[in-house]
DNA sequence: CATGAATGAGCGTTCATTCAT
DNA sequence: GATGAATGAACGCTCATTCAT
């Protein structure tokens, strides 16, 4: 039982890739190593996956999965603790942080990586993928339900916040940030800003100028 | 004329960096692919850059200049138009959005690409990268006067807009946004969301309530 | 059967290492020129070999079990015919001179490569390369016994020995020697020469003198 | 008066390439190094010296006469001190273990460096090449009429001498030799063993037996 | 007298992938 | 179901050398 067979062999081939994208990031990701982790040959690694790619994709769902399980459970014990919305936008808001932070491999394949090398992303993954955001649009509603603020598409809300953050986060870790700023306090107010619900744009007040 | 020869060739290997990071990511910069697309060997490309890293040094330096020439135009033109300070803050963000969009391979290199290949960025390329930084510092400044605001680090302030700014172009230029989102509306949008100042952190009032 | 496969590749590739290490001598040695010699590509030897290195090292490691077998032998057929010990130190000088000339791909890489390219020498190859030099210690002690001789430790002894005659190999080798002079007479003369055991050393003598 | 010119520049060729030499020993001595230290183009070099081969000549040229130099004075030391030959040729064989100890890159090129790359040795260089060693062989002349010893051809005697003591500078500068026993002890008694004047052959009195 | 420009070959090594068995 | 064997392309970089100017 030494060397795994079969199904058994293609989750460890999954655990092994799991383990080094997590240690040594994207870059470590080789069929190659993979192999040599798990004790088998390169070539097994096609028999469950048609492609490294493929085999990226399983991970990245996977990472889909842990970050919508993570702001899921952010938003529901913030439910519980304020019933008003605003916290629970926040509360989605630092879990999302907490989540790039603390994974910042699956963070970066799942967004940071290139668009080409995951050409054929499969739909339902996307679906998935967008069901964090709906939490965080639904969230982006109710609070302005409770704030009675002017109306923008919620989901247009959502990515708003979601990209204010990520282009924090990615910022961070490829160091291009002033390194005498402190990273936990930029986190913190780049939070409580991405949190601004925004209003009815400003442009089109400014034609009624 | 075909195949360009001296300095010529020093900056048509520039080109076909550019060219190359724009058309298929920083991933694909090498110095044979670029070889190959100018026409000479590989080198050839040792006559005029020390490294890999010095040519990609001189494109993030091309990309630095750039970006703060066309803030401080958008800086010095707004300045003209609109005395107070928000519409200046405004007309920097778009401008920098503009630059993302234009110059999609100075901005990778410049924000996007991976630090490691850049290890030794040299210390005066940072300067003129915080320049443009300061830019935008100054201008929060100047609208924070104009409306009375609570104070937060200006260059605390700026690197929020800044990144904000910088996640919307991120995840655009990596196609990881809704596709059924209109992306000018989101980045009109995004503009108007960075620039609305960040005031005194909401979670130290929330301590006192 | 023109192209090796499997193990038979593994030895194509140390034979070919051999010959061109004998041809052109260490420096020739590219994995790319052996994978050429033997008609695979150099991706291949990576499949025999972790390294480079590993490579010389097998090639090492041969050279001293060989170089052994062939002291060894000679020690013993030298026991049968001479119980005394002086003709058996003879006896492993020749075989010593013999294999250096028999075996000069060996040799090379064994005692006249630079020490760089062969940095993290094995442990048990070092044992396994000791035995020779304690086989000619041992022959030693036994020709210094029958003699009275004042002792001198004999694992310097030995490797007095052993350096004289590497180094009239080595000027052989690299053609350094005057042509007119006749290479085994001066061969012979050697092994006499390496063969008379040091005494006390002469500049303790001096001191009294 | 910075960039040298005409004879002066091949002087100052010569000079940084033996500085390259000296201080990072033979394999840094590129074209494209020298020329980095002298400051000029590595075409330049071109024009005073047909090859790499060409300069490397000149350098082992002049490595032949600082070794000579030093046997000589050497030589000429000891035959004021001892009138006797005996201690004229340990002087002469201490002077060249301490060329070799203090002159390593020099030596390198001299004598250990493969031959190919040395292939038209110039004529003359081989003859001043050889007077060191004809040095050698007066003061082995007159210590063997000193002794009234068999006589041995005296450039063989010398040769021998010379290849004994090559022997073991070799196998410590490449490190081959047992850290455990003391290189200053070595070469001492090394010394004195290649001191010790070849007699009539051994083998010849084997066949009177 | 010297350079600026360029080359072709070579280095060790890693990559994802294929195919016959 | 899995392997052993092998491949071609690519990587960044250095080398000695040439040739027109």
């Amino acid at each position: 039982m030494q060397r795994p067979q079969g199904p058994a062999l293609q989750s460890a081939i999954l655990d092994e890739a799991r383990q080094l994208l997590l240690a040594e990031g994207s870059g470590a990701l080789s069929t190659r190593r993979i192999a040599r982790a798990v004790g088998c040959t390169a070539t097994s690694i096609y028999l469950y996956f048609e492609n490294k790619e493929a085999l990226l994709y399983v991970l990245v769902d996977e990472g889909f999965e842990l970050l919508h399980g993570s702001l899921e459970s952010a938003y529901r014990e913030a439910s519980e603790a304020h019933p008003a919305g605003e916290q629970r936008l926040r509360a989605l808001a630092r879990a999302y942080v907490a989540f790039g932070l603390q994974q910042p491999a699956y963070y970066e394949v799942m967004f940071r990586m290139a668009p080409e090398p995951l050409s054929e992303f499969p739909n339902d993954s996307y679906v998935r993928a967008r069901r964090s955001l709906e939490l965080i649009g639904r969230a982006i509603d109710e609070a302005r339900t409770a704030s009675n603020l002017e109306p923008v598409c919620s989901s247009t809300a959502a990515t708003l916040l979601w990209s204010s953050l990520h282009g924090l986060l990615s910022l961070l870790s490829n160091r291009r940030i002033d390194q005498r700023l402190d990273p936990t306090e930029l986190l913190e107010l780049g939070i409580e800003q991405a949190c601004r619900i925004p209003t009815a744009p400003h442009w089109e007040r400014r034609t009624s100028a």
